[in-house]
DNA sequence: TGATCTTGCAAAAACGTACCTCTTGACGCT
DNA sequence: AGCGTCAAGAGGTACGTTTTTGCAAGATCA
C-alpha cells in the first residue's frame, strides 16, 4: 500500500498536497513558502490545491527543521508555590499586552512560564527566545538559557553579573531623586517611603536612591518594610507608617496599591490631603486619577518597556543586533495630581472644591 | 565519518548520549522517560551521562513525534489592530493567572493569541487545545480548530451553535436580577444601567436581563451605552447617565471602571453615596474597597473560571472527559459595601463615620 | 532436554517539513 | 553538431525524538 494515501486519520500533509496536485513535495513547499524558481501558474495551482484539502502545515515539524518555533517565552515571578504576581499590579499587565502585542506584529507569540526552575514545564516547550523579568541575582534559568544559546532580554537590569543577552529598564534612582525633590519642593520636610522586604532590583535601586537622597538633604530616614507580594501586609505597613510618632509629612510608596491603602489609612487617622501629608505612588493605574483626591503617580512606562525588550529579542534572535546597544534606558514620567501639590495657603481652611477642578 | 560526533554545533542529542553512555538511543529514551524495563543501574547509569553532558530533549522533535506540544492557546480579543483587551479589566488578568497556575500544575504552558485570526501565527504554533474567551457568533478562529480537531473550551458559553468541547459560564442573568433585587430592597425606585455597545454574550445577557426585570417590576428602563474598551467612553457614559432628566437612583456598571467614573460624576453632581444614589459595579479590582465610599461589586469568580475551564480542557485533550459535564456554571458573589446599603433614616444628618468602619 | 518465558537491550520505522543536490528538456551560441 | 545555460521541478536526506518490533541470552518448567 502506497505511503501517502489512507493512512492519514486527521490533518492533510504536504504529500498529499502534493500527490492531489500532481507535484513533487518540494514544489509544494516552495510554493507556498515562496522560494524556489516556479512559474506562477504552478504556484497558485498548488495554493489552490492546498486550499481545498484544508492543509496546514505542522508547526512541530516546521520547528524540528528549521530550528524556529516563533515562540518566546516571558517569565512571571512566583511567591510561594501556586500564586503568581503576573499582573498582580497593572505594571505586569501593561508590560504584557504591550510585549504581545509587539511580539505578534513580528509573527511571534508569547509563553507564559513560571520563573522557577520547573524543568519538566521549560524544556517541553521550543524556545526562539526569553524575556525576563526581574531576575534574581543568580537565575538558574538564565544561567540554563544562555547556556543553551538561547537570546534573553531582561525587564529590569540584572543583578550580579547574569549574562543576559540584553535589558531594558528604568533609571529607577534618577526617578525616585526628580520624585523626592518634588515633594520637597511642594513642602515636604520629612519624607518617609513604604517599601518592600524582596531583593529585587527595582526595589534595591529605589531604596537606596531614597537613602542616599536623604544623607544628601540631611533628613533622618523613615520607612517602611513589607512583602510586596501581600496585599494585606501593605495596608498594614501604610498604617504602621502613619502611626510612628516620627510620622512624615509626605510618603512615597513604591508598590501599585500603596496609594489606595496610604488614602485609607490618612482618613483613618484624620489627615487631610495634602494639606497634612502629601502623597505619591509607583502605579500604572488609572484608578487615581479619580481618587478622592486623586493622587500623583510614578509611571515606569510599561507598555514601553515590554515593546522595547521584545524588539531587543526578536532582533537578537534574528541576528539583526549588529553592533545596535544591547540596553535601554525608558524614561519614567511624573504624573502630578492633587495630592502632592500643597494648596496656596491663602484660605487658611480647606474650602470644597468646584467640580472638575484641576488645578 | 560518522553521524554521531563533531557535527552537532549546539545541545548533545539523544545520540550523544547514548554513545558516552555505551547504550542504544531507545535505552537511553526509556531510561529517561520511566519507560521500558530496564534495570535501575542502566537508568541510573543514563540520566547520570545524560546530566553530565547536558542533555534536554528536542521539545520540536518530542512534539512531531507524540503529537502533543504542551501548550495551550488563551485567545485574547482585540479591538481595532493593534491593543489589547488582555488585562484591561481585572476580570482578564484574574482569570489569566488562574489558567496559567492550573496548567502549569499539570504540565501545559499557556500560550497567548490574538482572536483574529492571524494565520500566520495560528498556524506556527502546535496547539493541544484552545482557550477561547467570549467567541464572538461565528467565530471562525474556533470553528477552523474545531475542524482541525483540537478540543476549545470558551470562557462564556458560546454564541450561536459553535461547536465547541466545552464551556464555562456565570449565571449572568440570575446575578443581575438578585442584584437588582438588593438594589430594590436597599430602596432603590428607579434603577439604571451602564452597559456597552458590544455584542458579546455577558453583555447582552445582563442586559437583558435587566430589561427583563424592568418589565416585571414596572420600571422604565434607564441605561446608557458605550464601547466598552474606550475607558474615556465610559466616564462619559456615567456622566450622561446622571445628567438625565429621569435620573436613576441607584446605577449598575457592567464594567470594572465604572464605579470609579460613576463616583466621579456622582461628585460632580453634588450626589451623595449611598444616600442619593445607590451603586454597584461588576468589578474584580479591590479598590472598592478602599473609595470613598467602598462601592458594592459583583464578583464573576474570574479565577475559579479560569481553573476550570483550564482543567475541562486538559480533560478533553487527554481523554478523560468521560461522560463528564460538558459547561460548567460558576456561581457569581455580590460584594456587599457601604454603597448600596442606604444608612437607616433615624439621622437626617449624615455624621462623620468613625475610622475602621465596616457596618 | 527442549520448550516457553522473561529480561535487557538494539534496530529501524515513523512524525512532516525544508533544503540541497540532481535530472531533464529547451534554447541559444559558436 | 557540440557546448554551456537556464528554467522547472524531482529525489532524497536530515531534523531528534518515541515506539514498535525483534532478538539473543539466561531462567523456569514439564
Amino acid at each position: 500500500m502506497s505511503r501517502s494515501t489512507g493512512r492519514r486519520l486527521g490533518r492533510a500533509g504536504i504529500r498529499d498536497v502534493a500527490a492531489a496536485a500532481g507535484v513533487s513535495i518540494t514544489t509544494v513547499s516552495d510554493a507556498l513558502n515562496g522560494k524556489g524558481r516556479l512559474p506562477d501558474a504552478t504556484r497558485r495551482h498548488v495554493r489552490e490545491v492546498a486550499e481545498r484539502l484544508g492543509y496546514r502545515p505542522s508547526a512541530a515539524a516546521r520547528t524540528l527543521r528549521t530550528g524556529r518555533s516563533g515562540l518566546i517565552g516571558l517569565t512571571v515571578t512566583t511567591y510561594g508555590d501556586e500564586p503568581f504576581t503576573f499582573t498582580e499590579f497593572a505594571y505586569f499587565a501593561e508590560m504584557a499586552r504591550a510585549a504581545t502585542s509587539a511580539a505578534l506584529a513580528r509573527g511571534y507569540a508569547l509563553v507564559i512560564l513560571p520563573a522557577t526552575s520547573r524543568h519538566d514545564v521549560w524544556s517541553n516547550v521550543a524556545l526562539d527566545g526569553t524575556v525576563v523579568i526581574d531576575p534574581s541575582d543568580h537565575d538558574p534559568v538564565v544561567s540554563e538559557l544562555v547556556r543553551q544559546g538561547i537570546p534573553v532580554v531582561s525587564d529590569g537590569r540584572p543583578a550580579g553579573s547574569l549574562p543576559v543577552t540584553a535589558w531594558v529598564d528604568n533609571d529607577h534612582e534618577a526617578a525616585v531623586l526628580g520624585l523626592l525633590d518634588h515633594l520637597s519642593e511642594a513642602g515636604a520636610r520629612r519624607i518617609g517611603l513604604l517599601t518592600g522586604t524582596t531583593t529585587d532590583t527595582y526595589t534595591r535601586l529605589s531604596t537606596t536612591a531614597y537613602l542616599s537622597w536623604c544623607e544628601r538633604t540631611g533628613q533622618d530616614p523613615v520607612y517602611e518594610e513589607y512583602p510586596a507580594h501581600d496585599p494585606c501586609a501593605g495596608a498594614m505597613a501604610a498604617d504602621r507608617l502613619l502611626a510612628r510618632p516620627d510620622r512624615p509629612d509626605a510618603v512615597y510608596g513604591l508598590f501599585d496599591p500603596n496609594g489606595t491603602d496610604l488614602l485609607a489609612a490618612a482618613r483613618r487617622y484624620g489627615l487631610r490631603i495634602p494639606d497634612d501629608l502629601l502623597l505619591v505612588c509607583c502605579s500604572e493605574s488609572n484608578v487615581y486619577d479619580n481618587t478622592e483626591p486623586p493622587v500623583t503617580t510614578l509611571s515606569l512606562k510599561p507598555r514601553r518597556i515590554g515593546t522595547a525588550v521584545v524588539q531587543l529579542l526578536i532582533d537578537a534572535i534574528e541576528g539583526l543586533d549588529a553592533g545596535g546597544p544591547t540596553q535601554q534606558v525608558i524614561p519614567t514620567e511624573l504624573i502630578v495630581r492633587s495630592s502632592s501639590r500643597r494648596r496656596p495657603p491663602r484660605t487658611t481652611v480647606s474650602a470644597p472644591r468646584p467640580p472638575g477642578d484641576r488645578s
